[in-house]
DNA sequence: AAATACATTACTAAATCGCTCAGGTATTAA
DNA sequence: TTAATACCTGAGCGATTTAGTAATGTATTT
């Protein structure tokens, strides 16, 4: 399961987006208000993303449906739908060329050794079972478990942070 | 989780030797006879894989003590233990050289923003989750469930498969 | 119309991957 | 003893991918 910084910097979004839906939510007793619209150049400056390289993940994001923008002056981005649909593997297939890095699983083309190649059959399930848990896993469940976490200052952020 | 075709090989590598440590076994009722040495070359062969890139692998899977090697005119490999007892995770993450595609996890280097980082907490269970699995399913698992497709024919082989 | 946002394509430096090559050491059958 | 065959090690290299820049264009709102 190739993961690339594709993969993290739109988890980054997506949390970003997400904990700034849950800030607008509850407005009116049952009632649940729009996502409010958050600019891409603050996303990228509190989550240390380029601003360009932001572009390109937000192009994929909303070919997926994950996010939606909102165009002119007050633009900016929200969640495509709920977070509480949206599953880490929905956000990592999205932004991944080449998620799957073996060719005889996922692409469904045929290598045509299938039948005497010695570990055709076990893949499939390895990588069924590596899959299944970011299926179960949402941006939801991601947001309410760390909710501690989700502090982020409106200015300063987390630029030189490599890792998540 | 980054798996490249240092994995892909060893995995064939591994079912290769699980194979002919099977055919070794219940030489004598009850007694279980030394697997049987198999040869670099004809790994390679079967497997697809070139000799010198196969060298490479056996190191790291030595090192791991997954194989043991026998040096000498009829020198050769086997498994280092019995397949029940080693997983598919212990021959990924030995030849592997950065398994986990995030850095704050796995190798324990602070990033020194662990407190501001937005998806800190969700690598270290999603990486956990993924690998789970992995741990779980064994070389002998792989080797009894799809024993139909271990029928390799001495010559031949499965050189072009580039995927499993 | 100016400001600010998103959209798109092309390009590139750096890193990694997959593999080759060259040479070495150890062991044993003959 | 010696030839044969195995394993061991490190350097190097082209192709590919990754991560990020740059340049330019389009849409919307104040």
């Amino acid at each position: 399961m190739n993961i690339t910084s594709k993969s993290r910097y739109a988890f980054k979004i997506m949390m970003d987006l997400a904990h700034h839906s849950i800030a607008s939510v509850g407005l009116l007793d049952g009632v649940i208000a729009p996502s409010s619209i958050v600019r891409r150049s603050d996303i990228a400056h509190r989550q240390g993303i380029p601003t360009e390289y932001l572009d390109q993940i937000m192009m994929r994001l909303r070919a997926a449906n994950l996010v939606e923008s909102v165009r002119g002056r007050a633009g900016g981005y929200r969640l495509g739908r709920e977070a509480l649909t949206i599953s880490l593997w929905d956000i990592f297939a999205s932004v991944e060329d080449n998620i799957f890095p073996v060719e005889c699983v996922g692409h469904g083309e045929p290598c045509g050794f299938e039948n005497s190649c010695i570990t055709f059959g076990p893949w499939a399930e390895i990588f069924d079972s590596m899959r299944a848990p970011l299926i179960r896993m949402t941006l939801a469940d991601a947001t309410d478990k760390w909710a501690d976490e989700l502090r982020m200052s409106p200015i300063g952020g987390i630029r030189e942070c490599r890792g998540g």
